[in-house]
DNA sequence: GTTTAATTTTGTCAGTGTAAAGATAGACGC
DNA sequence: GCGTCTATCTTTACACTGACAAAATTAAAC
């Protein structure tokens, strides 16, 4: 961090703007995030974000990319905690609740179509790690195969396993939006813990239900 | 509109701004959406609307409770298109989710509850109407009885009424949400309106299947 | 060693939210 | 009717922002 500086040209500016950034976010939130901001804290002048990140909505798309890996990341490590496939739905969605209450700004930017550059390929990919995940999670439950990221258009193709996606990821990410701005009704931590385990296990059941028998 | 111009005092600024703030908020969205150009639409000068509002958040939350109120009234309106319980909650989910398409902006608003004055007992009585509503949907499926707004917190401590609520609420909101973000893979159309067809009766059977016996 | 291209800085501009002080008009007591 | 009061609105001011242009600096290519 302190070798970088010294570069003048060619240093990795790019790399401590986001370093910046992200910490930016994580401090002081989305109010607090300026392009002007990050800029100081990387001990550089105002417009030098500029060259590497065009505008301030590049800017966010990198750190939402940012915030894909990391969420990807965060499934893996939940899943890889779970026993039994009972065990890996209710997983999931703790991990990806939990990254939101860890990371709020960067799930609010993530999503937010609106804000984001959506032709970035880097942004794109990084989205569709985290849905090949999440599409893993359902397959699992269906007891068939994995897929890698190159073969989901492929799968999102299918009508039974989009709509079990959509039925697994819907759930998953509405709790863990409403969660995190509060929208429930305030209970007792452990009554949530219960409901929210119950609600998980109800609808692996329901997928694994009527996943198509010859295959578990 | 014009008449109440001419008026220097006791005017009635505050409906003309939040008007003001209402066409802002769909015409340039959220980047648009500044106090000042508020302001100007209003007719008013730039300092104007911080007596009404406070702080932009105030202002915000204001705009955001006009959203509730709007959300509310079309989920009834969805609501009462469906002819059975099949189909209304069905009909909820694209009432809720075409809400969020209409007015992605107010929608953005209404759940972000940094950008809010979550003290605002406005928007806080207008997003209980809303949930109110969404409640009563749910105990429709299960088959009891409708609630007013002064019994949601009654209804909503109860653990198994609270876990529906949760399991159709996350389902309803989640798919609004990465919808309106442009999560999902493209798809066409009439494939989508199956998946979330498919989607919304499995929940709903789901729902209506573990509800207490006795009361269906 | 000179030229060239990439990177960073400086300076400027219009526009923002908030604060403070001044202006206006209706309310209210007498 | 009249003077004061108070809520409402305007004016002015300030520090800050993103975007842009042009100049300056540096690394690399030739």
């Amino acid at each position: 961090m302190q070798a970088k500086k010294a570069a003048y040209h060619h240093g990795s500016l790019k790399k401590s703007l986001l370093a910046a950034g992200d910490l930016v976010l994580m401090e002081k939130g989305f109010k607090g995030f300026t392009f002007r901001e990050c800029a100081r804290r990387a001990g550089v002048s105002h417009a030098a974000p500029k060259h590497h990140f065009g505008d301030v909505t590049g800017f966010l798309s990198a750190l939402a990319a940012i915030g894909f890996d990391r969420l990807t990341k965060a499934l893996i490590a939940g899943i890889r905690k779970a026993k039994d496939l009972d065990e890996e739905f209710l997983a999931t969605t703790r991990a990806y609740s939990k990254f939101a209450e860890d990371y709020p700004e960067h799930f609010r930017i993530m999503f937010r179509d609106d804000l984001l550059a959506t032709e970035s390929v880097e942004l794109g990919l990084a989205a569709r790690r985290t849905l090949t995940e999440l599409t893993n999670v359902i397959l699992r439950q269906r007891g068939e195969r994995e897929i890698s990221v190159d073969e989901l258009k492929d799968y999102t193709k299918a009508e039974d396993v989009l709509g079990d996606i959509v039925l697994g990821w819907c759930h998953i990410h509405g709790f863990a939006h409403l969660k995190l701005e509060h929208q429930f009704p305030v209970v007792s931590k452990s009554m949530e813990k219960r409901v929210i385990k119950a609600s998980s296990a109800r609808l692996a059941q329901l997928i694994r239900r009527d996943a198509t028998p010859n295959l578990y």
